[in-house]
DNA sequence: GACGATTCTCAAAGCGCTTTGGCAGATCGA
DNA sequence: TCGATCTGCCAAAGCGCTTTGAGAATCGTC
C-alpha cells in the first residue's frame, strides 16, 4: 500500500493525503480523520526511502564501532549504551545504523555515510588523544556528537562524557584515606581520552596525599578479565606488592579478585579493589550488595542522552554545540577495607 | 557531487555514466575507465536513498534485539554477533539496521520494517518455544534467518544455531565420566529454545548414565554473574550438594566460583565447573590455558555466517530454505577434575 | 450581490538514481 | 554497395514521497 493506492482509495488527492498524515494544517479535520483512520485500516506507512529523497533527510544515525585491529575486541559497553541510544531512537523516529569497522577505517566510513546520505548524523565513539576524527567531521559537514571527549582537539563539538578525571580522583582518594599507600592501576589503553583522564584523576590523588605515582604499578590495556588477572598476579608477587587496586572495569576486576584468591588472599580484608563501574546490565555490582567498592555512571544513560542531544542538534543546526558532563557515584561495597597491619 | 553532475561534467549522459559505474557491458572501456576515474577524483558516491527507490532494495539489513522487559536486560552476547555480522555487511555492501525493542512489541517492529521499506531481510534473535515471529515474518513476507531455532514451529525458515542438545548431553558426559552424580544445572530462561534444547541434552545424558535429574539441582534465569552467584550459594548450602556445576554462559560460571570461593572450596577440585563458552571477544575463557573447561562455539562468527546466508537467501529468493548446525567443541580447563572423596 | 479573504484541495515538479526503448554510426557479410 | 547486426550512447519514464503554486469552493462583509 502507497500514498497513490492510498489516496485513490479515499477518492483524495497524494497531497491532501500527505498534508493529512504529515499534520499540516491546511486540511479539514473531518478530512483528516477520515485519511488517518484509512491509514491505520490498510496498515500504511510511507516508503522510507522515497519520504528521505523528498525531504532530504535520512531520519537514521550512524554508530561507528570501532573493533581494535590488533585484538579483535568489541568493548562490551556498546551493547549498553546502544540500548540505551535505542530507546530515544525509536520514541523520535530515527533508526540506528551501526558499522562495525577497523580502526583504520573510520574516516572512509564516514565519508562515505554522508556521500550516500543514509544517515543525518554519526555518533563518534571512542574518542583518542587530538582525535583526527573530529576535525574531518567537521570538514565533511557531517552533524556529530562524541560519546567522550579528545584532549588536545581545539576544535569545538557536542559531547557528553563523565567526569572520568573526578570518579579516579574520589576513588583514588577513598583508598587513600583508608590508609593505603602503594595503589595499583590498572587502565584502560591510554591512547584512550577516557584513561588519560582517568591515570590524570589517580596521580593528582597520589601527589595530593604526598605520594609519587610508581610506574611499576601502573598498567593499561585492553579492558578484560584476562588483563586484569595478569597484571594483579604480577603486582601481587612483587617483592613490595600493592594493597590496593584501582581498575577501570568491572571485568577486569573480576580477573584481579581470581588473582587476589589464587593468592589465597581475601578481598577487601588483605587487598582492596576499587572498580569503575559502567552498571552494565547483565554484569551488575551484585544484585543487592555491591560487590566492588565502585564509581559508577551508567553507559546506557548516557546512550539516552546522546542521541536525545544528537538530534536535538540536527533539528536545529543553528544551535550552539552541546556538551554534557556526567558524575560518577562513589558507592562503597565489600571489596574495599582498612590496610591491613603488616605482618 | 551527484550524478547528474558528474555526468555534466564529463559531458556525458546519466544513463551512461551509471551504466559505466555499474559495470554493464554496453558502455566502451575507454569510456568506463574515464567514468571511474572521475568519480574517485570527486568522491562520487551514489545516494543510497535514490538508488535505493531506484531499484527497490534497501541494501540493509535489518537487526532486532529484544530488552527482556523484566530486567532490561542485554544480552552481552549481541555485540560480538552484531561484531561478526557487520564484518560480513561491509563486504557486501550492506548496511545494519538495529532496533531495540521491549520483548512484546516486536512483531510491530518488522512489521514497520517492512512497509517502509528500509531493510531487505532481517534476522531474528533469541527465538522462543514456538516463536510467533517466524509466522508472521513468513505472513508479512520479509525475508529473514534466524539465529537458532524454534521447537515446534512447523513452517520452513532458514536459521543458524549450535547444536546445543548435544554440547550439553557432551558436557554431561564429561562430568559423569569423572564420577560425578549429583550436577547442578544452571540454564538460560527455559522460554528460550537454546534453553530448552540445553536442558534436554543435560537430561538425557544423567538419564543413559542412570541418573532422574533432581529438580532441586536445576535452575533458569537471565544469565548474570548475580544469577550464578545466588544459584551456586544455594545449592551448595543444600543438605545434599551437588559436586559439579553445568552453566549456559562464562558470566553465570564466574559467579558460580565467587559463590565457590566464599563457600572456602576450590573449583576444580572439590567442585567441578563445566560453562558453554560464546567465545566473546571480551570475555575469554583464559588468555592461554583455559580458565572453565567449556563448551565452545564463536557467536562472532555465527554473526558472520548468518549475515552471509541472509544475503545470499536475498539475492536469490528462489533458493530453499537455508540452515546450517554448529558443533561446539569441548576443551578441557582447570575447572574440573574427579568427584572427591566424601570426607 | 459582488468582492476579497479564507479554507480546502489538487496537479505537477522535483528529490537522485536505474532502466527501458531507441537511435545514430560503425562493422560485417553477401 | 546495400541491408543487417553490433556497439556505444542517450532521452525519458518511473521509483514513492513532499511541497510549491494555484485553483475551486465557501464564507463574511459592505
Amino acid at each position: 500500500m502507497n500514498l497513490k493506492q492510498l489516496s485513490e482509495k479515499l477518492g483524495l488527492s497524494q497531497t491532501t493525503v500527505s498534508r493529512a498524515l504529515n499534520g499540516y494544517p491546511e486540511v479539514n479535520e473531518e478530512t483528516r480523520r477520515r485519511v488517518v483512520e484509512a491509514a491505520r485500516q490498510h496498515d500504511y506507512r510511507p516508503n522510507a526511502r522515497a519520504k528521505g529523497l523528498a525531504t532530504g533527510r535520512a531520519m537514521a544515525i550512524g554508530h561507528v564501532i570501532p573493533i581494535s585491529a590488533k585484538f579483535e575486541i568489541v568493548n562490551p559497553i556498546f551493547a549498553d549504551f546502544i540500548a540505551g541510544a535505542g530507546e530515544s531512537y525509536s520514541k523520535a523516529g530515527y533508526d540506528m545504523l551501526i558499522s562495525v569497522v577497523r580502526n583504520d577505517d573510520e574516516e572512509r566510513v564516514y565519508r562515505d555515510m554522508k556521500s550516500k546520505g543514509n544517515v543525518d548524523g554519526v555518533i563518534v565513539h571512542s574518542p583518542r588523544l587530538n582525535d583526527s576524527r573530529i576535525g574531518h567531521l567537521h570538514e565533511i559537514g557531517l552533524p556529530f556528537l562524541v560519546h567522550g571527549r579528545s584532549s588536545g582537539c581545539d576544535i569545538g563539538y557536542s559531547w557528553i562524557d563523565v567526569n572520568n578525571r573526578r570518579a579516579f580522583e574520589r576513588a583514588a582518594r577513598f583508598l587513600l584515606d583508608l590508609g593505603h599507600r602503594r595503589i595499583a592501576l590498572l587502565n584502560g589503553p591510554e591512547m584512550m581520552d577516557f584513561a588519560i583522564r582517568r591515570r590524570a584523576g589517580f596521580e593528582n590523588a597520589l601527589r595530593e596525599a604526598g605520594i609519587e605515582p610508581d610506574p611499576a604499578l601502573m598498567h593499561s590495556a585492553e579492558m578484560t578479565e584476562g588483563f586484569g588477572h595478569r597484571a594483579a598476579a604480577e603486582a601481587l608477587a612483587l617483592p613490595e606488592p600493592p594493597t590496593a587496586f584501582l581498575v577501570a572495569s568491572i571485568l577486569i576486576a573480576i580477573g584481579v579478585r581470581r588473582a587476589i584468591e589464587e593468592s589465597r588472599l581475601t578481598m577487601g580484608r588483605d587487598i582492596s579493589v576499587v572498580t569503575y563501574d559502567d552498571d552494565l546490565s547483565y554484569l551488575r555490582n551484585g544484585d543487592d550488595i555491591p560487590i566492588f567498592t565502585a564509581v559508577r555512571s551508567s553507559v546506557r544513560e548516557a546512550g539516552r542522552l546522546a542521541a536525545e542531544m544528537l538530534i536535538s542538534a540536527i533539528a536545529d543546526p543553528s544551535l550552539p554545540h552541546l556538551d554534557r558532563l556526567l558524575e560518577a557515584e562513589l558507592t562503597v561495597g565489600q571489596s574495599t577495607g582498612p590496610v591491613p597491619v603488616r605482618s
